[in-house]
RNA sequence: UGGGGCGUCGUCAAGUGGUAAGACAUCAGGUUUUGGUCCUGACAUUCGGGGGUUCGAGUCCUCCCGCCCCAGCCA
C-alpha cells in the first residue's frame, strides 16, 4: 500500500487501484497476473515501452507475475525476426517474464474449445462469402441480418468445422462464427468471426494449421488458460470487451459439461484444473501513448523503414526500442519516463521535452565527460613554445569523483569550436572576439590576437596569447573570465564521425498532416546531419560501441552500435544537446 | 444518427462531497572552471458549459457541447 522510503505517496493509477480493491475482495486467491501481448509483426516503440512497464510494473509491485505472450494468431503477418527482436527489446528494458507462451501453443486447445462452443450451439460455421457478411452486418445505426447457415444444427456445424481443420476447403470459403447477436448495439457482438482458413505457413506451427483462431477468440481464452488475473490492453480494445467477456463466459459455461469434451478428456481434465476456471481473468483499458513530434503506429514506423526515409527499424530517429537503445537513451530513463507519464484513460500526447528531460536527469549522473570539437577551426597559441606539451588531468566527471579522472594532452595549435568565436560578438557573448580572454577549459586562460580569413570570408584561423600564470585554467588574482571553451590539441586529437539527430518530422503532430498529405510528406529531410570531421580528444580511443557520455558544453553522445570500431574508426550518435540558454538568448536578440 | 469511452494549468496528471498535489515546459533570480548541473521564486479564485442537490460540489443529479473508438475472414 505504501510507496518505499521517503517518496511522497503518489496517487496510484486507476488500475493498481482495481488490484488493490481486487486483492482486498480476496478475488484471486492473493495472485496478480498480468501479460504482455505482443504480435510478432514489428518492432516494440515506446508505445510499448509503457505497456511493458505497467505490466510488469504491477507483477513486480505485487509480488506477482508477468508472461510475455506471443499473439501468433496470423501467420501471413508474424516472422521470427520479430520474435526475438521483442525479446531482446524487453530484457533491455530490464524486465524478465515468468512465462514465454505462444498463443500458438494453445492452438489444439483452442480448436477443442472452439468444437466445444459448436456443441453448445454458441458457434457456427457461416459459407457466406466474406462480401456477403460484410454486406449482411448492418451499419453504426442498423442491426444486422442473421445469415442463413445461423441455425445449422451443431452436429452439421461440428462436421464443417472438422472439414475446415482437415483442408478441404479453400482460403474464404467459410468461417466459424459466434452465435451472438446479429441486432447488437455493439457491432462486435455482431456473429464476430472466430477461425478463418488460411493455407499458409506458420513460423512456429509450420503446415500442421490450415484454419487460425481470430484475436478476441484467442486472447481472452489464452489468457483464461494462463491465469491472467488482470489483463490489460489499450483503449481501442474497450468495445472488444464484451466479446472477450463472452469468450471467457462460454468457456466457463462449458467447463461446467465434461460430457461435451467427448473424447478430448485429457484437455478438459487440463481446462478445469487451470487457476482461471473460478477466477476468470479480467481486461482492463488505458490509454495509448502518443509523443510529440513523432509516429508511434507499426503501419506507419513500417513505411518509414520499407520506403527508406530512415536506415532501419533501429535507426536512432526511430521511436523504437532498438532505435533509441542506438540513439544512446538508457533504459533507466525510458523507465523514468513511463513512471512519470501516469495511466489513465484520456486520450493524450506527452511533449518530447519529457522524455528528454528523464534522460538528461539520468545522463547527467552517469556520462563520463570528455571534449570533443564538432566544427573545427584552429586556435593557434603564438607565445607557446613549438615543441611543449602540457599534459591535464580532468576529472571525468564534476559531481562524481569515483569517476576519476583522464590525461588530456594540451599543445601550441589546438581546435576549438567555430561558433565559440564571433568577429563581432554582440556584449552577451562570453566566448572568444578580438581581444577577449576565455579561459581553455582546464588549462589557461587565453586572449584573443588575430585571425585569418579565406576569400570567402570563412574563418580560417584564430591567434591568441596564454597566460602561463593560470595553468589549470584559474587564476586568482581576481581577473573575471565569463567564458569557458572546450579544446583538443591538434596534434594529439583523433578524428570522429559524429551524427547529430533532429525531429524526423517538421510538425509536432505528424499525424495530422494537413489536406491531401500524408505523415510521409512532414518526414523532415534535414533530420540526419553528419559531420565527419569532427576532433576528439585521445582518452577516447577504445571507447566501447554503446558507451554514453558528454562531450562538454555540447552534448550526450553514444559510440554507435553498428559502425563504430574502438581504435579505428570513431562514430558517435548525439543522443541528446544541453540545454542551452545561449541559444536562447540569441533568439531574443535576435528577435 | 447506434453503441462504447473521455474532457482538471501550454503538456502529462493527482484528487474517490470538506475548500485544486506533483512533474515537464515557461518566466525571473542565485551558484558555477560545461551559457551544463544544482538552488530559489513565479505559474489553475478554478476543474468543457448551463442548471440543480447540499452548510459545502472537480467530485452527486440533469441537460448541453467537444474529442476519441467500433461496421477486417488484422491485432
Amino acid at each position: 500500500m505504501s510507496a518505499k522510503g521517503d517518496t511522497p505517496e503518489k496517487g496510484k493509477d486507476f488500475i493498481r487501484q482495481i488490484i488493490d480493491r481486487d486483492l482486498e475482495d480476496g478475488k484471486y486467491g492473493g495472485r496478480v497476473h498480468t501479460r504482455f501481448p505482443p504480435e510478432p509483426n514489428g518492432y516494440l516503440h515506446i508505445g510499448h515501452a509503457k505497456s511493458i512497464c505497467l505490466n510488469f510494473g504491477i507483477a513486480r509491485d505485487y509480488q506477482g507475475k508477468c508472461n510475455l505472450r506471443f499473439d501468433d494468431t496470423n501467420p501471413v503477418k508474424e516472422e521470427i525476426e520479430y520474435v526475438d527482436s521483442i525479446r531482446e527489446d524487453v530484457r533491455w528494458l530490464g524486465f524478465d517474464w515468468d512465462a514465454n507462451p505462444f498463443a500458438s501453443d494453445y492452438f489444439e486447445k483452442l480448436y477443442c474449445i472452439a468444437e466445444l462452443f459448436i456443441k453448445m450451439g454458441k458457434a457456427y460455421v457461416d459459407h457466406q462469402s466474406a462480401d456477403e457478411i460484410r454486406a449482411t452486418r448492418g451499419t453504426l445505426t442498423e442491426p444486422g441480418i442473421d445469415s442463413p447457415y445461423r441455425d445449422r444444427t451443431p452436429s452439421e456445424n461440428l462436421d464443417q468445422f472438422r472439414r475446415m481443420r482437415a483442408g478441404e476447403m479453400k482460403d474464404g470459403e467459410c468461417i466459424l462464427r459466434a452465435r451472438i447477436d446479429m441486432s447488437a448495439p455493439n457491432v462486435m457482438l455482431r456473429d464476430p468471426a472466430l477461425y478463418r482458413i488460411k493455407h499458409a505457413d506458420h513460423h512456429r506451427t509450420g503446415d500442421a494449421w490450415c484454419i487460425y483462431p481470430m484475436y478476441d477468440f484467442t486472447h481472452g481464452l489464452s489468457d483464461a488458460i494462463e491465469g491472467i488475473t488482470h489483463s490489460v490492453c489499450t483503449l481501442e480494445f474497450e468495445n472488444n470487451r464484451p466479446l472477450y467477456d463472452w469468450c471467457v463466459d462460454t468457456l466457463m459455461a462449458g467447463l461446467k459439461h465434461p460430457e461435451l469434451f467427448g473424447r478430448h478428456a485429457d484437455i478438459y481434465n487440463e481446462l478445469a484444473a487451470l487457476p482461471g476456471f473460478n477466477q476468470r481473468p479480467y481486461q482492463f483499458e488505458f490509454a495509448r501513448l502518443n509523443i510529440t513530434g513523432t509516429v508511434l503506429s507499426k503501419r506507419k514506423l513500417i513505411q518509414l523503414v520499407r520506403e527508406g526515409h530512415v536506415s532501419g527499424w533501429d535507426d536512432p530517429r526511430m521511436p523504437t526500442i532498438c532505435g533509441f537503445r542506438r540513439r544512446g537513451f538508457t533504459p533507466e530513463s525510458i523507465r523514468d519516463f513511463c513512471d512519470r507519464i501516469g495511466v489513465a484513460k484520456a486520450d493524450s500526447t506527452v511533449e518530447y521535452a519529457l522524455l528528454e528531460h528523464c534522460l538528461r536527469q539520468d545522463l547527467n549522473e552517469r556520462a563520463p565527460r570528455y571534449m570533443g570539437v564538432l566544427d573545427p577551426v584552429k586556435l593557434v597559441i603564438e607565445n607557446y613554445p613549438e615543441d611543449q606539451v602540457d599534459e591535464f588531468t580532468i576529472p571525468l566527471h564534476p559531481e562524481d569523483e569515483s569517476f576519476g579522472a583522464r590525461t588530456v594532452p594540451f599543445s601550441r595549435e589546438l581546435w576549438i569550436e567555430r561558433a565559440d568565436f564571433m568577429e563581432e560578438p554582440p556584449k552577451k557573448f562570453f566566448r572568444l572576439g578580438p581581444g577577449r580572454e576565455v579561459r581553455l577549459r582546464a588549462a589557461y586562460y587565453v586572449t584573443c590576437t588575430g585571425y585569418e580569413k579565406d576569400a570567402e570570408g570563412r574563418i580560417t584561423e584564430i591567434r591568441a596569447t596564454y597566460d602561463p600564470a593560470t595553468k589549470g585554467g584559474w587564476s586568482d588574482d581576481g581577473r573575471k573570465v565569463k567564458g569557458t571553451l572546450h579544446w583538443v590539441s591538434a596534434r594529439h586529437g583523433l578524428k570522429a564521425e559524429i551524427r547529430n539527430y533532429g525531429n524526423l518530422f517538421t510538425t509536432d503532430n505528424p499525424n495530422a498532416p494537413g489536406e491531401g498529405k500524408t505523415f510521409i510528406d512532414l518526414v523532415n529531410p534535414d533530420s540526419l546531419e553528419v559531420l565527419p570531421e569532427c576532433r576528439v580528444e585521445p582518452a577516447i580511443r577504445d571507447m566501447p560501441a554503446g558507451t554514453n557520455f558528454q562531450f562538454e558544453r555540447t552534448g550526450y553522445f553514444c559510440a554507435d552500435l553498428r559502425d563504430h570500431r574502438p581504435g579505428e574508426n570513431l562514430v558517435f550518435n548525439r543522443t541528446a544537446t544541453l540545454r542551452d540558454s545561449w541559444a536562447k538568448i540569441q533568439k531574443q536578440i535576435g528577435k
